[in-house]
DNA sequence: GTCTATATTAAGATAGAC
DNA sequence: GTCTATCTTAATATAGAC
């Protein structure tokens, strides 16, 4: 069991104060107490607030582009489209406090928003190469301006979707759950599939059923 | 020319800012300056910041159910759909900063929570009676889960479309158009739509076509 | 109804001892 | 590497004169 260094600590305890009470509701001081450590300790650690949260956009950075280098001659499954679905939304989720205050933080933090739109692009090129794959194995229609505009849907989902998801929510619910988003990504994909391919992701759309 | 009223030019230059700027980044001191008044000629028409907020808040509220009370038994054509959704883009716009960092503006104002919901609601029914006329005239199929999800889908994109595009564009473009927000709505409804209407819907998305 | 001056609060950040 | 104490800054809001 060896011991986790202070520095790692505060990343983690930031992102799950970020993600919860939202980045501009935390501060420096709120930090440090949850970790039981001293403010000045957290800034020997950090120097800003703002490196914390570059170093957390940067992890997320690195993880969304892994899970986006998609190879250009891909051939996917229904199934696996899926199971990469779950991984995406699950990783947006878990740095989803980015997405909650989009503006302010860009604001903030305006070093950012390059890489933000890289990660934007990412996205979409990836839907766009997944879509290809799908129209290559002659399961959808291949319309250039349909299929740009449906790359563009996905990625405007795949980014909002938990938080629309959660303003719907009472605040109860609590439960985060990125497999409703895989659901919501599959209705949009089903009417642009062919008949038996269609179907057959209306089936295994069941498997993400919300309740 | 009679003489606008302190309050409403408050009101009225509080939006322009919050939109421009991010409700977090406007002080009562910069829009007291802006305004050419004091600070305490401010909180004379306001008791507080969270007041100024609250009022827009309830502008946009009314705005957007008038605009979402639709006549249950309604016929409307593709036209028409086009106009209502620029109607609908066009006001969601005009108090994005809501949108735009939403968990920060609810943590600070939680007295909005319910209001919020409620607009989702009666977006989402809104779009529900739309698209049982389309269904009702024979242009789209009628699967109850298809349509709630695409419900859902219409919903969260008339939300979260401008802040999704203005991320994209590098900040420098500027120039918010509510007709891109239309275009890819309707890009949405396409496919559900049977072959006639959707191309017809088709080339009437040309006419909001971006660029 | 509007002003100036100021109180209050709280955040980010640093200095220097241990 | 960690602590305590403190500085600096800035925002919301109030008091009282005009």
């Amino acid at each position: 069991m060896a011991k986790v260094k202070t520095r790692d600590r505060i990343l983690t305890t930031s992102l799950a104060l970020f993600n919860e009470l939202g980045e501009p509701n935390v501060t420096t001081l709120l930090i440090s107490d949850e970790l039981n450590i001293s403010p000045g300790n957290l800034y020997y650690h950090f120097r800003s607030k703002s490196d914390i949260v570059g170093e957390l956009f940067g992890q997320y950075s690195h993880e969304i582009n892994d899970l986006l280098a998609i190879p250009k001659d891909v051939e996917v499954s229904l199934d696996q489209l899926g199971f990469f679905l779950h991984l995406l939304f699950e990783t947006i989720e878990r740095y989803r406090f980015l997405y909650h205050d989009l503006v302010n933080i860009l604001s903030r933090y305006p070093e950012l928003r390059p890489g933000f739109r890289r990660i934007l692009d990412s996205k979409q090129k990836g839907f766009q190469i997944l879509c290809d794959s799908l129209a290559n194995q002659g399961l959808m229609a291949t319309e250039p301006t349909i299929i740009k505009a449906l790359c563009e849907q996905l990625t405007l989902t795949v980014c909002y979707w938990e938080s629309f998801d959660s303003l719907r929510d009472a605040g109860n619910r609590n439960n985060l759950d990125p497999r409703r988003g895989v659901y919501q990504v599959f209705h949009l994909l089903i009417p642009h599939l062919g008949a038996s391919a269609s179907r057959e992701l209306y089936l295994l759309a069941q498997d993400y059923q919300p309740d």
